[in-house]
DNA sequence: TTGTAGGCGTTATCAC
DNA sequence: GTGATAACGCCTACAA
């Protein structure tokens, strides 16, 4: 049987020492108020020793773990999700300079996600949650706002009274829209995600504004909701191409969806870059293997979750959470698989029919 | 109700159940000597209340936190690495059904990798660790079998006396060789790892046996060492090739090199599947979707991260370590990086000089 | 400046 | 069967 091997305490710590375990533990809690001689001494009696606190006794004392939780979805279909590896990664960093640790479980549907959450917060086995993936009505935020409980969500949600990171996705819609026209494309469409996502529902936002901006009719036909895999960037691409008037550069949620779309078009003969342009939104370093290399918005998962965990740990610390919402900008990595049109929409066409 | 501040405790729940605490804890724990009556309305409170012990208080007592560490390495610039998110997506599912959670932190080095589960050892934070990415000697392994603490290791090291899990990386490569051999190639080059990875010598010795057993003379020139990313896959690629007598087939001991190799050659004007075969390891997603897709080697880093998990558990329970060692087999994933050679060494140098 | 003691929420060992 | 009660390792008033 395997057991933890005769621990070292604060008692053991206080013996070799010559001196009680409250003495230790002011010393440890940098009290400041023990006299440097002793201070020394114990000092020394814990370098020995190697002596660590134990986390448990120490929360429940103070009811702080120093660790931080996130409910990741678990991975559909065997293919974990890029964007939060890089995202943990970020966590991790940030979490490295403040002895803190990340708790990481999964869940495999919203409300099984909100089950876990309630069980960690009532284990308490996290002083608080980094929330990915937000929804416009989010039934995670729901319960943590009800429970009172610290987090940090990486993304807004209808509500916005709490901590939040988020890209302006809008203003990077906008900007994609903006940069295609610039290039000549006057029928532009827009691979969306799942409606109930806030992010594809600002992301729409931007688009649609982009449109209007540049005087561009909307139309509903170039509009397609997808699911965040390759496979469905795939089918809308071909739906939109071969409508009777396909448009010429295609704007997507996700650099998923645009890495699908890609895949079918160049199926289809088309030449990426030239007969259609594809834009994406992420910045996944696949994105740059691909043929052609994607252009696309980099929003750094590293550098948000890195943010997002330091924001937790202000909030947790006391910091008043609505002091802590950042909107930062999502920036165009130009690469190639975007460039002026060499065709018409019924050039486009034609070359299809045959 | 649930009430936002002041968790509920055991004693809530006793008073609420009019008995004492111990009773309990008793039915909470099974021991399955209280009467069905006052079990009834102890599970009663217990739901009304919505109760669950505090992770830290039971610790104390049990000695338990029902948590399993690991230590990621850092993500070297901003990549993070493909494996090891599906990798632990399979943790975190196997974690899933057994009310277990995951404790995730990183390390940038060696010896910051043996001071953090150290930390976390002393801290109590864990109950056991599972360790990644094993080199042929690690200290990590020295740590943890030197303090007696539960761990599973994905990949053997020199010493094999504990729980491992890993792939038959020899036979894969032995297999891989074949292959090529197969097809009609005779200059087979070797993209190799960090000689320090343990993975990396045996799939060296894999790639080795292959020739020998094919009766290929071993060529020093046409094996390289590499760091484990697309720049070093890819300068080696270009070494390679413009040896005076270049391979036709590349074997690589990871994806991610062979990714960096597919650049490099296509950016020459070269076939891939046609002038030169390449052949990566591991399964990654993003294999498929590059140009040509890759064939490789697959090993399942999710199925990988999920029987880990529970051979961990297996330990932390008091299974003999040594009843707990997997080897199991890669298949390979036939995609169109590789085929027959369309032209010899010669030719292939000569359709470069142009 | 330092020692003593009570308590954080559990579980385990006693009595009854 | 069930109720007290003593740990588990730490922090922190309070006393000395």
């Amino acid at each position: 049987m395997p057991r933890t091997k005769g621990s070292v305490t604060i008692e053991d710590v206080a013996r070799l020492a010559g001196v009680a375990k409250g003495t230790v533990s002011r010393v440890l809690n940098n009290y400041g108020d023990t006299s440097a001689e002793t201070r020394d001494r114990i000092l020394q009696a814990v370098e020995r020793l190697e002596y660590q606190p134990s986390a448990a006794a120490r929360k429940l004392k103070r009811g702080r773990v120093d660790t931080l939780g996130i409910v990741l979805p678990a991975g559909q279909g065997e293919h974990a999700d890029p964007f939060l590896s890089e995202f943990l990664d970020g966590i991790a960093q940030a979490l490295d300079l403040s002895d803190r640790d990340l708790l990481v479980t999964t869940a495999h549907s919203d409300e099984h996600a909100v089950t876990v959450h309630d069980r960690l917060i009532r284990s308490r086995k996290v002083d608080g949650f980094i929330v990915t993936r937000t929804q416009g009505d989010d039934p995670r935020i729901g319960l943590l706002l009800q429970r009172g409980f610290p987090f940090v969500a990486h993304g807004r949600t209808k509500e916005t009274d709490f901590a939040w990171y988020d890209v302006d996705n809008e203003r990077a819609f906008l900007d994609a829209v903006r940069h295609v026209v610039a290039l000549g494309h006057r029928r532009i469409g827009f691979l969306g995600g799942p409606v109930r996502m806030n992010f594809a529902i600002q992301r729409k936002a931007g688009y649609r504004r982009g449109l209007a901006e540049a005087g561009i009719a909307h139309d509903p036909a170039l509009e397609i909701a997808c699911e965040l895999n390759e496979m469905s960037g795939a089918e809308a691409a071909r739906t939109l191409v071969h409508l009777d008037e396909p448009p010429t550069a295609l704007v997507c949620v996700t650099d998923t969806l645009a890495i699908g779309a890609i895949e079918a078009l160049r199926a289809l003969g088309l030449a990426i870059g030239r007969d259609v342009t594809v834009i994406g939104y992420d910045g996944l370093p696949v994105g740059a293997y691909i043929d052609p290399p994607l252009t696309t918005f980099s929003q750094s998962a590293h550098a948000a979750g890195a943010r997002a965990a330091q924001m937790l740990i202000d909030v947790i610390e006391g910091v008043d959470p609505l002091e802590r919402q950042e909107l930062v900008r999502a920036d165009l990595v130009k690469r190639a698989s975007d460039g002026p049109p060499e065709k018409t929409p019924k050039e486009l066409k034609e070359s299809l029919a045959r």
